[in-house]
DNA sequence: CGTAGACCCTGCGCGC
DNA sequence: TGCGCGCAGGGTCTAC
């Protein structure tokens, strides 16, 4: 599901209704996620305290909350975090539930358990967890450059897809944007990083910023399940040019775009357009 | 070393 | 209608 337009939909959508919330009451309902919960320390950190802020880096959200502690999350391929009423039913693959002061009660369904929740110290949290010491720059703040994603790439010698999604260098961008911002730049998804000039560089970085803006604008991309905070789905994916249109007519030169599997995931591009 | 593939898991849509 | 297959937005680990 989420990537970075999906992630920060969520965090602007919760961010009103959770900042200043008390957490009452914390329930593993499910532990079994990629990394299984940690029944304990989410209730000795969370429980009893306000929700002071919702921070974003990479695909993970951040919930920060007095007295130094932050909740993590990070929903995988199938993840949704939202807020119901407290009374609502509970639904399949629900592991967690965080019961909010006045009657609201944040919830994480996750039916493929990919994702990832834990709770730690605020302080340190994104210089010293493993999840976050690797993580690479963040595309958005400030614009990623042209020669700054030369840098990224320097010496490197795979295809240009790949190193997009490589979070260890840059952060945010998965399946569906890396092959968007591809399209957009005209750059085959199959080219060696060692073949790009600056000047495709440029256009390339332009593009992951304008496709990631646009797609958080627009709500992100709802294919089968994404959902924001409040269960609102996104409509970037009317916006998609290629992705998942294998067959289909390129919305710029009309000719057929094609698939390939590159690293086992899909790339949809179009070989007049992107070389 | 960097890179490619397998793997984790459930659900859905498609063709038969 | 029912079943098997392929595929799905993520990340990590292992084997070259």
């Amino acid at each position: 599901m989420p990537e970075l337009p999906e992630v920060e939909v969520l965090r602007r959508s919760l961010e009103p209704r959770l900042i200043g919330r008390r957490i009452e009451r914390v329930e593993v309902r499910s532990p079994a996620l990629r990394e299984p919960l940690d029944r304990r320390t989410l209730r000795r950190r969370l429980e009893g305290r306000a929700i002071v802020g919702l921070r974003r880096r990479s695909k993970y959200l951040l919930i920060d909350v007095e007295g130094d502690s932050t909740l993590v999350v990070h929903l995988g391929m199938s993840g949704r975090l939202t807020v119901a009423p407290s009374g609502a039913p509970v639904e399949a693959h629900e592991h967690l539930a965080i019961d909010l002061a006045g009657g609201e009660r944040l919830r994480l369904r996750d039916p493929r358990r990919f994702g990832v929740a834990f709770a730690a110290a605020t302080a340190g949290l994104l210089e010293r967890d493993p999840h976050f010491v690797r993580l690479g720059r963040e595309p958005l703040s400030p614009p990623l450059t042209g020669s700054e994603l030369a840098a990224l790439a320097g010496g490197g010698r795979g295809p240009v897809k790949t190193f997009l999604m490589d979070a260890g260098r840059l952060v945010g961008v998965g399946n569906i944007y890396a092959t968007e911002s591809l399209f957009r730049a005209g750059i085959h998804p199959a080219r060696s990083v060692a073949r790009i000039g600056a000047g495709r560089w440029e256009r390339l970085a332009g593009a992951v910023v304008g496709v990631l803006e646009q797609a958080i604008r627009e709500g992100g991309t709802t294919l089968n399940d994404f959902a924001d905070g409040t269960g609102q789905p996104g409509y970037f994916q009317v916006s998609l040019a290629v992705y998942g249109r294998d067959g289909e007519p390129c919305p710029r030169c009309g000719g057929r775009i094609r698939r390939l599997l590159q690293s086992g995931r899909s790339t949809f591009y179009c070989p007049a357009c992107q070389r």
